[in-house]
DNA sequence: GATAAGGGGACCGCAACGGTCCTGTTTCGT
DNA sequence: ACGAAACAGGACCGTTGCGGTCCCCTTATC
C-alpha cells in the first residue's frame, strides 16, 4: 500500500498545530489540543527536533516552536525526518544488501521512480495540507459534516 | 522509508523478463533466468495474472505472456497490483478506521499527496526501467562495473 | 492416460513499527 | 538555593504485516 508510517501522519498534525496559536507550545499542550496521546506527541517532536524542523526550549516554560513557517516546509521533509530517506526499495540507498547474490537485477532501476516521487512530495507544503483557513468549525458544525471530510481543524476546537 | 514491498521489485524483474525472449514462458524458466526463487516467481505471476497484467496458459506447454508491451505498463499498475491501491495512509481509502475517535484530524488531507504520487508513478513505464536496450552485458563486463549501477540485464546472462 | 504447468490457498518465522515508560538534564520561578 | 516543569535519550514489548515456502487441485497437451 506504499505504507507511510503512522508517526508521519502524527507529525503533520503536530506541525500544523505548532503553526497556530502560541509561538512556543509544550508537548502536553499539543497532545491535549490534537487528541494524539502525549507520549507519542513527545516522540514525534523529539524526532522533528533532531531533524531541525522544530526548535526546542528546555526547562520550565519550555516547549517547541516552528523553525520555518508551514508554507516553507515541504511534506517530503516530514517524511524524510520520520521514515528516513525517500527510497522505495532497500537496494537504492546505502546499498548494503544484494551483496549475497552479487548481482541485483534492479540496481539503479528504481532511481527515476524515486526521483519522481521526491519531486512530487517536494511540491506540497504543510500549508497545502492545512488550508481550511483561519475559520474554525464549531463542535456542532463539525458533527454535522458527518464522519467523512472533516477539516483538519476539527480537533482544534478542544483548545 | 516509504516502504515498497519486495514482491513489487520482483514483479518488475519478472515483467521485464517476460518482455524479452519467448512470448510464452513458464515460471520455472523465469526463475532460472532471473535468479529469483521459483515459488516467489510463481506467487508474483499469480498476482499479476489476477490483476490482468499477464495472461496465463494452463496445462502442459503452458506459461505466461505479457498482455501489454512494457512501454504500455506504468509502474503504478505494478504497485497497485502487488501492494494494493496507492495510498499513503490507511485513512484515505476505504475509510474504515478512525471511527473510534470519531474525529480524524487528517481526513482527506493526504489526498493531494496521493494524487501527486500517483501521477508521478503513472508517467514511468516498465520500459523506462529496462532501457539498457538489446545489448546484454557479458559477465566480465558486469563485474567491472562494480557493485553499483549494474544494468537490469545483468542477471539475464544466465539464460 | 500420464505429465507438465498454472490456481488457490494455508502456513510459519521474522523483522519493523507503534506505543509506552523511565531516567537524566536543563531552565525558570519562587 | 531549591523545586517544579519540561525536553533528551534511550529501553522496552506487543502486534502486525510481510517474505517465503509448501501443498493439493485443476487444466491442457502429448
Amino acid at each position: 500500500m506504499l505504507r507511510l508510517s503512522k508517526l508521519t501522519d502524527y507529525a503533520v498534525v503536530v506541525m500544523v498545530r505548532l503553526g497556530r496559536g502560541e509561538a512556543v507550545q509544550t508537548s502536553p499542550c499539543i497532545a491535549a489540543a490534537t487528541g494524539v496521546p502525549e507520549p507519542t506527541v513527545a516522540k514525534v517532536l523529539k524526532i522533528l527536533s533532531a531533524a531541525g524542523l522544530v526548535a526546542s526550549h528546555r526547562g520550565a516554560r519550555g516547549g517547541y516552536r516552528l523553525v520555518r513557517p508551514l508554507d516553507a516546509v515541504p511534506i517530503a521533509d516530514i517524511i524524510a525526518a520520520i521514515d528516513g530517506p525517500i527510497a522505495l526499495t532497500a537496494c537504492v540507498d546505502g546499498g548494503t544488501s544484494c551483496e549475497a547474490q552479487g548481482l541485483c537485477p534492479m540496481r539503479g532501476r528504481w532511481d527515476p521512480v524515486n526521483r519522481a516521487i521526491e519531486a512530487a512530495l517536494a511540491g506540497i507544503t504543510l500549508a497545502d495540507m492545512a488550508d481550511p483557513g483561519p475559520t474554525f468549525a464549531a463542535p456542532g458544525e463539525a458533527a454535522a459534516l458527518g464522519p467523512r471530510a472533516l477539516p483538519l481543524s476539527a480537533l482544534h476546537v478542544a483548545e
